[in-house]
RNA sequence: GUCCCCAUAGUUCAACGGAUAGAAUGGGAGCCUUCUAAGCUCUAGAUGUAGGUUCAAUUCCUACUGGGGACACCA
């Protein structure tokens, strides 16, 4: 098992850590080896803040695990339990093979707490990626039909990722490719030019997305009656090459229309936008003279029938065609161009989020580009699709009923208003539009984030988003409770208090909870993976409504009341937190 | 045909090789004169099959079965 060279401990969990480390160093003595001591957190909070197995080192030593457990609970317990002398860890026990610590529930709810409260909206960051950069594309759409909810998946992965390597340090930066041109844009424009008639999406009163669409699903229907329409296709693209000025013209504004309707779903996702954008258009042609070069070096090959290909076939994959016979290039040319120009910027690692569909085709670019000497790192975050429960959402005619992002976008804030309007009698409309908004996309966000990426998802456009249980909106759903609550407790806290009177059960594991935010943060850049964040947000939400049915707040008053609203404080804090990294607002009121 | 991914409660998803396989939803039973019931409590319910590695397998390996994807001088 590899040991991360920098862990991103709170300062509390931290200090456990050492005392920990320091007591087993000591307590083991030649038994002692630091690659088989792991420090993890034990299945329920019940059995304490922090364990250890000793399997392995038992293992190697030779001795008995359960009895290395039971010596070394004792040796704590004579040792340095009794010193009480301003260590975090109070207790040991053993249990089984596994050695259990507890902190003294006191001392860590001061150490956490004042933590969380004196860093403030930092906390949870690291500089561990100080001086790195990092790129990140994803999006990356073509350009000929609206946005679907496989395109919010590719979204809201890249967004995340993106926040969350941010929060640890990196520069990143967030990159797009539009793919701009070829054959599919083509068949959109012949249909059009053969039936648009000069309509626009302003007079049709369509989004431009979909109003490219339209056309593009046309091209397919009409081709069955009229095979002359695949010549028609061919011939825009072979004049939009060579620069036809009608065409290009014609290319340009139907572009305009995609492009502002994606504009304009992207901001209803709350998203704004790339650091760096990139055109197929711009660089298609881009990338010949570093095949040629290539074959003059003896990476690449032609074959006797004219193409040029990487042999691939040494590695496990089919050999890959970069050059046509006629001698212009293929689609995965601009990919390696693209990658080139992306590695000069000394990026640290350069990860491309794409559908699972393409696994082969990234293994191919990246063998391509280390084959050509380029060493840069690059990471495919592969994501599974999202399926209907009869099939996929791509179909002849376009898309699936209920599976485009903007249908699915206005459906979901539409239900949600009814929901708001239920509960809230009082407010406003404009107010009410924005709760519902809000909630709305923390739903569908929650959704998609919290399932692996690599899962291949099964969504019902019916059933699947839901306002209740383990979802987006009962996150939201904590955040605004405690808001409403801070709104009427009207004290300041002080971040230097003593937290002393946190002592139930309840409280302590909200404590012990929010202590482990800063390492899930990095368990979830580790494997590129936003639902170790989904996780980690409902368990905190869970722990907090346990602890809002049982203890009160408002009606407790002094020391107790202040130290549970500086409590309720951090978990607010936490939490507001933990959504901005998933993308996700979260409502003072709802 | 070759390669890749997946298989866990009725359903949709969890589980760094470790303690009693967790949630949610749906089913059954409760909790609003008390800080927002989008909540809380209790209850029934699952690792496709056969081997192997390991002190320990849902997790790693092999085969099988069943799903999905990929393998164009398309993008």
């Amino acid at each position: 098992m590899e040991k991360a060279t920098q862990n991103n401990y709170s300062k509390a969990e931290m200090k456990a850590r050492l005392e920990i480390m320091e007591f087993l160093a000591r307590g083991l003595g030649k038994n002692y080896k630091e690659e088989y001591i792991f420090i993890e957190y034990p299945p329920e909070p019940e059995m304490g803040d922090y364990t250890v197995s000793f399997f392995r080192v038992a293992k190697e030593s030779g001795l008995n695990p359960q009895e290395m457990a039971k010596n070394m609970a004792e040796l704590f317990e004579t040792e340095i339990a009794v010193k009480k002398d301003g260590r975090i860890i109070a207790h040991a026990k053993g249990v089984g093979p596994y050695l259990n610590f507890m902190n003294d529930a006191k001392r860590f709810a001061d150490n956490v707490v004042q933590e969380i409260l004196g860093e403030g909206e930092k906390y949870g960051y690291s500089d561990m990626g100080h001086g790195k950069k990092i790129m990140i594309e994803y999006f990356s759409p073509n350009t000929n039909k609206p946005l679907t909810i496989g395109h919010v998946r590719n979204i809201c992965l890249g967004y995340s990722v993106s926040r969350i390597y941010k929060i640890l340090g990196y520069g990143v930066i967030e990159a797009t490719l539009y793919n701009d041109r070829g054959i599919a844009i083509s068949k959109a424009m012949a249909a059009y030019l053969k039936w648009g008639d000069k309509a626009s999406p302003r007079s049709e009163n369509i989004k431009g997305d979909h109003f490219v669409g339209k056309y593009y699903v046309m091209f397919g229907e009409k081709l069955v009656d009229d095979p002359s329409m695949e010549e028609a296709a061919k011939d825009i693209l072979i004049k939009w090459e060579k620069g036809d000025k009608k065409v290009i013209q014609l290319w340009k504004k139907m572009m305009g229309w995609v492009l502002d309707g994606f504009s304009t779903t992207l901001k209803s996702l709350s998203i704004h936008g790339f650091d760096v954008e990139y055109y197929e258009s711009k660089i298609y042609t881009k990338g010949k003279e570093i095949i040629l070069k290539g074959l003059g070096d003896g990476i690449f090959k032609k074959h006797p029938e004219g193409y040029i290909y990487a042999p691939l076939e040494q590695y496990g994959m089919p050999d890959k065609i970069l050059l046509r016979s006629d001698g212009t290039s293929l689609y995965i040319v601009q990919d390696i161009y693209l990658s080139i120009l992306k590695s000069k910027k000394n990026l640290e690692q350069s990860i491309y989020v794409v559908g699972s569909e393409q696994d082969l085709a990234l293994r191919q670019l990246f063998k391509i580009l280390e084959m050509l000497g380029y060493h840069l790192k690059n990471i495919h975050l592969s994501y599974g699709m999202i399926r209907l429960p009869d099939g996929k959402i791509k179909s002849r005619e376009g898309i699936k009923h209920g599976t485009g992002a903007d249908e699915l976008i206005e459906n979901l804030e539409n239900s949600a208003l009814e929901e708001v309007k239920k509960r809230n009698g009082d407010v406003s409309k404009k107010k009410a539009g924005e709760i519902s908004r809000i909630i709305a996309l923390g739903a569908l966000k929650y959704y998609i984030l919290n399932v692996n990426a690599k899962t291949i998802v099964v969504f019902d456009p019916e059933k699947s988003l839901s306002f209740v249980g383990n979802t987006g909106p009962y996150l939201q759903y904590v955040h605004a409770r405690i808001s409403s609550i801070l709104k009427k407790s009207k004290v300041k806290i002080s971040r230097r208090a003593e937290f002393s009177s946190l002592r139930t059960k309840e409280e302590k594991y909200l404590v012990q909870h929010l202590s482990k935010f800063p390492s899930y943060i990095q368990r979830a850049a580790e494997k590129f993976d936003p639902s170790a964040i989904t996780l980690y947000l409902y368990e905190l939400a869970r722990h907090f409504s346990i602890f809002y049915e049982n203890v009160p707040i408002l009606k407790v008053e002094g020391k107790l009341f202040s130290d549970r609203i500086a409590l309720i404080t951090a978990v607010k804090q936490v939490m507001a937190c933990g959504l901005k990294i998933l993308g996700i607002d979260a409502p003072e009121k709802m």
